[in-house]
DNA sequence: AAGCGCGACAACCGCCTGCGA
DNA sequence: ATCGCAGGCGGTTGTCGCGCT
C-alpha cells in the first residue's frame, strides 16, 4: 500500500458525525483496495480521522451486510440470552447476529434492556412478599416481554450533519418496514466489489444532498446507487 | 411558543491483546 | 525478551429529536 509523508501536524483530525462525502470516500477506497491497515487507509483515501475512526464508520455503518434497527423479538430474546451467558462481552454476542454490530447490540441492551431490568428488579421490590410472579427479563420468553419495548421500527436511516434530517426517533410506534431488508441486500450485495469505482478525489467537491426532508438515506439505498460507486 | 427532560444512538476514549521487528 | 504499532473491545460521552409541561 501506498504510504505517503504525513505528520499530524500536516493534517487537523476531523471528529465528529461523519459527512456523506466522507462515506462516500471511505466506501469507494474499500471498494477499490478492500480493507487494511486502518491508519494508512484513512491517510490514502485522504480523510482526516483516525484509522479507528475508519474502521469504526465502516464496520459500524457503511458494511454491505451491516442491519440496522428493526431488532426482532427474536433477536431481542437471543441478545438476553447470549447476554446471560456472555456477559458484556459484546463482540461475541453480536457474532451470533448476522449483520448486527457490537456497538448495536451494546446501545440497545443499554436503553431497552438494561431499563426493563431496572424495572424488574423495581416491581421485585415492591412484590417482594407478593405471589405475583416477577418477570424475568433473562430467561424470559418473547411473550412476557411487555409490547412496549419490542422494536417495533424501521430501518434506522443514516443521517448526515448540516442536513435537514428527518429524525431518528422511534417514538412514532408506526411499523414502517423500509422496501430494502437488509437481508436482500446481503444477498444482492457481496464484498467482491466489482472494478472501476471511481477515485476518491474524482468526487464532487459539493456532494448534492437531497435539500428537503429526505436529505438522509439509507445505507441499502447508498449500496444500490451504483452511479455513486462506479460513476456511471 | 418556549424550555426542559428524556430516550436513542453515533462516535470517541482508553485499555488490552496480538504480532512483527 | 521487549518495544512499538495496529486492531479489537467495552465503557462512556455528546448530540439530536421528540414529547411533555
Amino acid at each position: 500500500m501506498e504510504k505517503k509523508p504525513w505528520s499530524s501536524q500536516e493534517q487537523v483530525v476531523r471528529k465528529g458525525p461523519w459527512t456523506m462525502e466522507e462515506d462516500l470516500i471511505l466506501v469507494n477506497y474499500i471498494a477499490n483496495h478492500g480493507e487494511g491497515v486502518w491508519n494508512s487507509l484513512a491517510r490514502s483515501a485522504g480523510l482526516k480521522r483516525t484509522g479507528k475512526s475508519c474502521r469504526l464508520r465502516w464496520l459500524n455503518y457503511l458494511r454491505p451486510d451491516v442491519r440496522r434497527g428493526n431488532i426482532t423479538p427474536e433477536e431481542q430474546l437471543l441478545i438476553m440470552e447470549l447476554h446471560a451467558k456472555f456477559g458484556n462481552r459484546w463482540s461475541k454476542i453480536a457474532k451470533h447476529l448476522p449483520g448486527r454490530t457490537d456497538n448495536e447490540i451494546k446501545n440497545y441492551w443499554r436503553t431497552r434492556i438494561q431499563k426493563l431490568i431496572n424495572q424488574s428488579n423495581a416491581i421485585t421490590v415492591r412484590h417482594s412478599n407478593s405471589s405475583e410472579r416477577n418477570f424475568d427479563p433473562v430467561g424470559a420468553s418473547t411473550s412476557q416481554i411487555p409490547t412496549s419495548t419490542i422494536d417495533e421500527t424501521c430501518c434506522s436511516p443514516i443521517s448526515y450533519p448540516g442536513t435537514d434530517q428527518s429524525s431518528t426517533s422511534q417514538m412514532s410506534g408506526v411499523v414502517d418496514i423500509h422496501p430494502h431488508q437488509a437481508v436482500e441486500l446481503t444477498s444482492s450485495t457481496n464484498m467482491n466489489f466489482p472494478g472501476n469505482y471511481i477515485n476518491p478525489e474524482d468526487f464532487p467537491a459539493s456532494f448534492p444532498i437531497v435539500p428537503n426532508e429526505n436529505a438522509w438515506i439509507f445505507m441499502e439505498d447508498f449500496w444500490a446507487m451504483p452511479h455513486l460507486l462506479n460513476g456511471d
